[in-house]
DNA sequence: GTCCATGTTCTTTA
DNA sequence: CTAAAGAACATGGA
């Protein structure tokens, strides 16, 4: 469920419900969802305050009255929501913290490849930079030390934060740039045409509540609408949008890539 | 049974 | 040595 503009609408969604509110209990806790493993949340978390909630990248930051942080990753399939103290448990409900007012919120995923991370008062992060408000000229110089195709730099947390398979894919078309392009053979005026796609995409996903192929829903339990305008993501063999091709999907950094041969031309061919 | 899935990290290969 | 490709993780749906 997870990319830039997921993460962001949990986050956005999540605030008002949980912001000022003292975590009063955890109330179930699978232990192996938790990084680093010897940190004890139960103790850490009982009796503090949540005093803001950020978005990293996609993390989901928690600041707590004492000035420590911890955040939850998404994963693959994770969802983080609010709900009643007597609503079901869903399957695959690892984490539950009573906020108080008869509400909880519950950390819920199947493929654990999310978690829950506890930072304390450390603020090292090496992740890449926000895509949001990036600088086209600091893209620029990021993508010019790799050779690595264009969608596969994409998705490098560490080049820059918070762009997923969906995304990139939508970038690239919105773009023209063919996802096999060498990153660094982008020249500066099509890495700023990319730089401001990704923003004009990201921004309008945010707008749409996100995308909801699967089982992504924000924090009151809501699904978005922006796959209904995807481009190209999941569209194999549907024509393209804009100039009736077919669009193709070809395996890149082990993902599926989706874009249109007519719009995004590789540099050097046709 | 098969393949695929919004992610990340570790291992292997070149 | 480094960079990049591949495998692994766990679960469920088509």
């Amino acid at each position: 469920m997870p990319e830039l503009p997921e993460v962001q609408t949990v986050v956005d969604t999540l605030a008002p419900l949980v912001v000022g509110r003292r975590i009063d209990a955890v109330l179930h806790l699978r232990d192996d969802i938790v990084c680093p493993p010897d940190a004890d949340l139960r103790t850490l978390l009982t009796g503090r305050s949540i005093s803001g909630i950020s978005r990293r990248g996609k993390r989901i930051v928690f600041h707590c009255d004492t000035g420590d942080r911890w955040f939850v990753h998404l994963g693959m399939t994770g969802r983080l929501t609010v709900q009643p103290a007597n609503a079901s448990l869903l399957l695959h409900t690892h984490l539950i913290l009573d906020v108080g007012e008869n509400l909880q919120l519950r950390f819920v995923d199947p493929r654990r490849f999310g978690g829950v991370f506890w930072l304390g008062s450390d603020a090292a992060d090496v992740m890449g930079p926000e895509p949001l408000t990036l600088r086209p000229a600091l893209l620029f110089r990021r993508l010019q030390q790799t050779r690595r195709p264009i969608k596969s730099a994409l998705l490098d947390q560490h080049l820059i934060a918070g762009i997923g398979n969906i995304y990139a894919d939508e970038a690239l078309f919105a773009a023209k740039i063919h996802p096999l392009a060498p990153a660094n053979r982008l020249d500066p005026k099509t890495v700023a045409k990319l730089s401001a796609a990704i923003k004009r995409v990201l921004r309008k996903a945010i707008r749409h509540g996100g995308s909801s192929v699967s089982d992504y829903v924000d924090a009151a339990g809501r699904r978005g609408t922006f796959q209904l305008l995807h481009r190209v993501y999941d569209r194999a063999n549907e024509p393209c949008r804009l100039c009736r091709a077919s669009i193709i999907r070809i395996v890149v950094a082990g993902r599926s890539t989706h874009f249109c041969p007519r719009c995004q031309k590789l540099p050097g061919i046709g």
